[in-house]
DNA sequence: CGAATTGTTGAGCATACTCAAGGAGCGTGG
DNA sequence: CCACGCTCCTTGAGTATGCTCAACAATTCG
């Protein structure tokens, strides 16, 4: 579950019993339900233990502006007490599993454990990169690197957390969901996808994807996952000690 | 210089003083040069005073990705000792001041502060939400009231500032700068331009804007102010304790 | 098996891009 | 003061990309 903050820098094993302690009113929640409603004022943080989730904003025009997907181990508004009310809703995609956490436990936790405390600041701020990364994808990328670059993406989170791997990923979401998150008609994704496995970029079957040659994909995709900032667990810390 | 942390909640006299106190090393950048260049590691926050800078990207294949623009009064990267490293660069657009602050005369105001803590907190939450609501802009509105929402974005963010009221901004942005933002190409955004024109939406005049009926500019780029989070200063704190 | 959802195809049209040329505004230097 | 160069904006023409509408195929799920 905390797999990913594993990714954050320098926690102990202390820190992830801490943070695995937190779990513990976990609920499920249907496919197509909201996990939390746009404007609402939630108490709690929540976070996605299983399924994929999403952020996004209804339009007036009724499209729906997909602007993040959640994955098991994201949190889904650890800020929303300052700014007080949501200005956007969270969607199941899938079926999912969802803990919510009270938010003295985790004032608790960030005052007591500094390197908890920064793992989850580094959650936040990675976010936020991604945001910036997706900004600069829709407004300046063809539309094939513009979707290949979201799948390389989707596939590194997912890889993180144990559920892709360097060939494969298992990916529930429909063409449309993708293109309401890239700014693509769903008559149109098809065609793109089409375009990338007739260069054998990525193979669909089912609910999955195949990568051939991930290298010529994240090639093509643009792809630099320096933006995820995945400092390596075990490895150095990257903090302000080594800045310059 | 601090103004717009007073719209973030309920900040006593004494922290803004405290807030004034930090800008001690301004340091002027000219217009074109980088405030902070991508990949860099900083040890200090930045805090423009005057002038404009943006966020930006430089792309593959030569085009320049503006991921936001930061007015006076805006930080550029409370952040970044958490990262590391920046996944993109800031850049001064007219010439401009800056502060920088740093890390540690940053950390001793939030320990000692709680309620600048938390204003600076809103203030990162805010800049995410902005990124949010371009995101949604570029992806899923066409092009004339995707730039209209810009507009009216930085209008309100400057009259915030008391650079901008109801009828009018100084805008020295290049309508080329505008569409590096919107993801649209020079020779088009002038013609989208001369569309709001022809609908008496804006007047160029100069490097200004006039708004000849700002409500009815707002109600074409379905302009809904909600995602800047701003209480008024003065109002009612709108925080934890009134959450339902 | 049947219904609903999701993906695919074709055709026509709208939007936006590129390339190329020209005009307007502004500052500098003769 | 005018001439020049630079940057920015504008215009036209041709092309590419992506949209909508509509029909149909494939897949999924009850």
């Amino acid at each position: 579950m905390a797999q990913k903050l594993l990714f954050a820098g320098d926690l102990t094993p202390a820190d992830l019993v801490a943070l695995d302690g937190l779990v513990q009113n976990r609920r499920s929640v249907e496919a197509r339900d909201d996990i939390v409603r746009d404007g609402e004022r939630p108490n709690a943080v929540r976070l996605v233990l299983e399924g994929i989730a999403c952020r996004y904003k209804m339009m007036p025009n009724g499209e729906r502006a997909i602007l993040a997907y959640l994955i098991p181990g994201d949190f889904c508004d650890l800020h929303i007490t300052v700014l007080g009310h949501m200005d956007h809703a969270i969607g199941a995609i899938t079926d999912c599993q969802v803990a919510d956490l009270h938010s003295d436990q985790i004032q608790n936790l960030i005052q007591t454990k500094p390197r908890v405390a920064k793992a989850l600041w580094w959650s936040t701020l990675v976010d936020e990169a991604i945001l910036r990364t997706w900004l600069a994808n829709v407004a300046h990328r063809a539309s094939g690197c513009r979707l290949a670059h979201l799948l390389c993406e989707l596939r590194l989170r997912l890889e993180i957390v144990g559920l892709a791997d360097k060939h494969q990923m298992r990916l529930p979401l429909t063409q449309e969901e993708l293109g309401d998150a890239l700014g693509i008609s769903n008559v149109h994704i098809s065609r793109v996808f089409q375009k990338l496995r007739e260069q054998d970029l990525v193979l669909t079957k089912n609910r999955s994807l195949i990568f051939p040659d991930l290298a010529r994909l994240e090639d093509f995709a643009e792809f630099n996952a320096d933006y995820l900032h995945l400092c390596k667990p075990g490895a150095q810390p990257q903090s302000l000690s080594r800045a310059s």
